[in-house]
DNA sequence: TCTTCTCCATACACTACTGTATGGTTCTTG
DNA sequence: CAAGAACCATACAGTAGTGTATGGAGAAGA
C-alpha cells in the first residue's frame, strides 16, 4: 500500500513525490468526498506542495483519473481469486473463504468500490470497468453454487443475492463492531448458502484473528 | 410529480417558476450527476433562465440542497408502509407486496435512493437522514419476518439479505428487461423467504401487468 | 388605474480550479 | 565534478461557479 516503484529513499527530510503518491492522495480523496473532490489544487495543498509539482508527473487531471481508475482495477478481482485458490475442490469451504474477504479490511476496502460506482454513474468508461469487475466476482459466486450442486438458475440467483446483499451492505456503510458481524455470520452464511457452515471451521479456520480485534 | 403549489397558470408562453421546480431540476441533475453537478449556474441555464430567478426563490445553494433532501424524504418511505397497509394480519402476503414496490418503477426510483447515498458519503447531515430511512424500512421487513414465524436473530438476518440485497442490486445499477426479473423472482422469494411464494399469487396477484411491458 | 407583489435579467465582485511557461534546486551518473 | 535528469516553485492566463445589488416587466388587488 505504501509507495512503491523506484523511490530513491531520500535519507534527508525532504520527501519527494512519484506518480504513486499522487494517486494515493487521489484515492483518499475519492474515497471520502467523491471524483469531484478530486482536485490538483486541493491534493497538492494537502500534500505540501505546488500544481507545479503535480504537472510534471501527469500530463492533466484527466491522466490522473485514469491512473485511479487503473489503480483500482487491479486491486479489485485478486483477493477473491486468491481465497478460492486455496481450496480447489472443495466449493462450500471456498464459499466461506471467499465471503471472509469481506471481513477482513486489510485485503478489501468496501469503501474504495463504493466510490468507483458512485463515480461510474457520470462516467461512461468507469461504469464500464465496474461492470465487468462485477461481473467476474459474480460470476466466481455463480461457479462455487453451481460446483456445489445447485442447479443453474438457483445457483445464478444465489451468487447475485450473495455479492449483491454485500454490495448494499457496504452502500449503505453501516458500523457495527467485528464481533457482532462474526455472531451473526453463521446464520447469514445458512439463510445466504443454504446449508450451514462446513463442520470444524466455525470460526475462520485456522488463521482466526487477522485484523484488528472487535471493539465494542 | 408535475409543479404542484399556486401556480398562477400563466396562459402567456412565458412559464414562470416556483421553488418546486428549482427543486425537480436539481433532482434530475442529482440523480445523473451527484450532488457536485447540482450548481445553480448549470441548472439555469438549463431551465432557460438566469440566476438572478434562483436567488429570489433560494437563499443560497445550500438552501436549495436542504429542500432537495427533505423532497426525497418526504417520498422515501411512505410506498412501502402504504403496500403493507392494504393486508394487515398476513404477513406471507405483505412480504410480497412489499417486495413489489421494488419492481414497480412508478412508485419508487430507485436512482433517487442511489444519488442520496453517494451523496451522504460527503454530508454528515445527509448520511443522519439516509440511515433512518434505512433503517425504517429493514424495521419494517424484520417485523414481517417475525410476524411469519422467525425468532429474533433470523429475523434480523434476513431483513438485513433481503434489503441489503435490493440495495446492492440497484447500487449496481443493472439493466435488464422486467420480464427476466419477473422470471427469477419466485426463485428470489423462495431463497430469501424461506418459503415459496403463497399459492395464487404468482404472478403480482389481481393487479398484474402494472408498469411497463418487460422488453428484451 | 395605480400600486404592490412576484418573478426575472443584467452587471459586478469574488473565489476556486485548470493548465502553461519558465526558471530553480536537488539527485544521479559518467 | 560536471552534466543531465528528476522534481518543484512561482507567475500568468483563462474558465466556471457563487453570491449581491439593482432595476424592470407582468400579474394581481385596491
Amino acid at each position: 500500500m505504501a509507495k512503491l516503484g523506484k523511490q530513491p529513499a531520500s535519507p534527508t527530510g525532504t520527501e519527494r513525490l512519484g506518480r504513486a503518491d499522487w494517486v494515493a492522495a487521489a484515492r483518499s480523496a475519492l474515497v471520502e468526498q467523491g471524483v469531484a473532490a478530486v482536485k490538483v489544487d486541493v491534493l497538492a495543498r494537502a500534500m505540501g506542495v505546488s500544481r507545479g509539482s503535480f504537472y510534471w508527473h501527469f500530463k492533466s487531471r484527466e491522466d490522473l483519473l485514469a491512473a485511479l481508475l487503473e489503480d483500482w482495477r487491479l486491486s479489485a478481482i485478486s483477493p477473491f481469486v486468491a481465497a478460492i485458490a486455496s481450496r480447489p475442490g472443495q466449493p462450500q469451504i471456498q464459499l466461506l473463504r471467499f465471503s471472509e474477504v469481506w471481513l477482513d479490511e486489510q485485503r478489501y476496502d468496501p469503501r474504495y468500490d463504493a466510490a468507483l460506482r458512485d463515480w461510474a454513474r457520470s462516467s461512461p468508461e468507469v461504469d464500464a470497468r465496474v461492470r465487468e469487475v462485477d461481473d467476474e466476482r459474480v460470476a466466481l459466486l455463480r461457479g462455487l453454487f453451481a460446483a456445489i450442486g445447485y442447479e443453474a438458475l438457483e445457483a445464478e440467483v444465489r451468487a447475485r443475492i450473495l455479492y449483491y446483499h454485500q454490495v448494499g451492505y457496504y452502500a449503505l456503510h453501516i458500523v457495527e463492531s467485528a464481533s457482532f458481524r462474526r455472531k451473526l455470520l453463521p446464520v447469514y452464511f445458512r439463510v445466504l448458502a443454504g446449508f450451514p457452515v462446513p463442520a470444524g471451521l466455525e470460526q475462520s479456520g485456522e488463521k482466526s484473528e487477522v485484523g484488528t480485534e472487535g471493539r465494542d
